[in-house]
DNA sequence: AACGGGATGGTT
DNA sequence: ACCATCCCGTTG
């Protein structure tokens, strides 16, 4: 018979935000933002830590556009970029200003509706990539700071699928310029719906 | 008010 | 490699 399905709580992501984009990895991301559901498994993160990290944009100061960046952990961060949008999570504690990126998942349901809205076939292509995911699964800015632990219009299940640490490789993040060494991205090795250089998936 | 860059992605 | 597109933070 199946696993249960469990919705992650709040406990879940105010953890050290390495550890919480790796164990993102493997979960389920589900969303009923439009009329039609949607969900995808979790293939690809980058985290964006609290401190000495300048690849963050919490790193400065607290601002406008990041403010949501620094409060409770399991909220929706998302913001505008290049006419797009990328979707965070919150972690770790109050004011410390951190979160997980979300840059690829596996479509399982609502495929269709991914595609309308992707106005895209390809399966390989719907949800990889932060803004692609984001149109796929009907995310703009207005679920900027929605409580993600609600079970309700976007949330995160875990579905009892242990992701093997042999599975995941961590590399540095993609497309970001300062802090480029830093190995905070986590992708699952040679997975199909991974986005970046195929080299470095492997 | 003006300016420049960006955690992108699609095209050449 | 190029660039569409637009928001945001910074500067004046």
């Amino acid at each position: 018979m199946p696993s249960p399905t469990q919705v992650l709580e709040q406990g879940f992501y105010a953890a050290a935000t390495p550890e919480v984009a790796r164990g993102l990895l493997g979960k389920i991301l589900i969303s009923e933002l439009g009329s039609q559901p949607v969900s995808g498994r979790i293939v690809e993160t980058e985290a964006y830590l609290p401190k000495n990290d300048p690849a963050c944009h919490a790193a400065k100061h607290r601002t406008a556009r990041t403010e949501v960046m620094f409060g409770p952990a399991g909220r929706a961060y998302v913001y505008p970029i290049h006419a797009k949008h990328c979707f965070n999570i919150v972690t770790e504690q109050i004011d410390q200003g951190c979160a997980v990126l979300i840059r690829a998942v596996e479509p399982l349901t609502g495929i269709a509706t991914m595609q309308q809205r992707r106005n895209l076939d390809d399966l390989y292509r719907l949800a990889t990539g932060p803004a692609c995911l984001c149109q796929a699964f009907g995310i703009d800015r207005s679920i900027n700071g929605v409580d993600l632990t609600l079970g309700q219009r976007l949330w995160l299940e875990g579905d009892g699928h242990h992701v093997e640490d042999s599975k995941v490789r961590v590399t540095h993040r993609i497309g970001v310029t300062s802090a480029k060494h830093r190995k905070l991205r986590f992708v699952m090795r040679d997975h199909p719906f991974a986005s970046g250089p195929k080299k470095l998936n492997s």
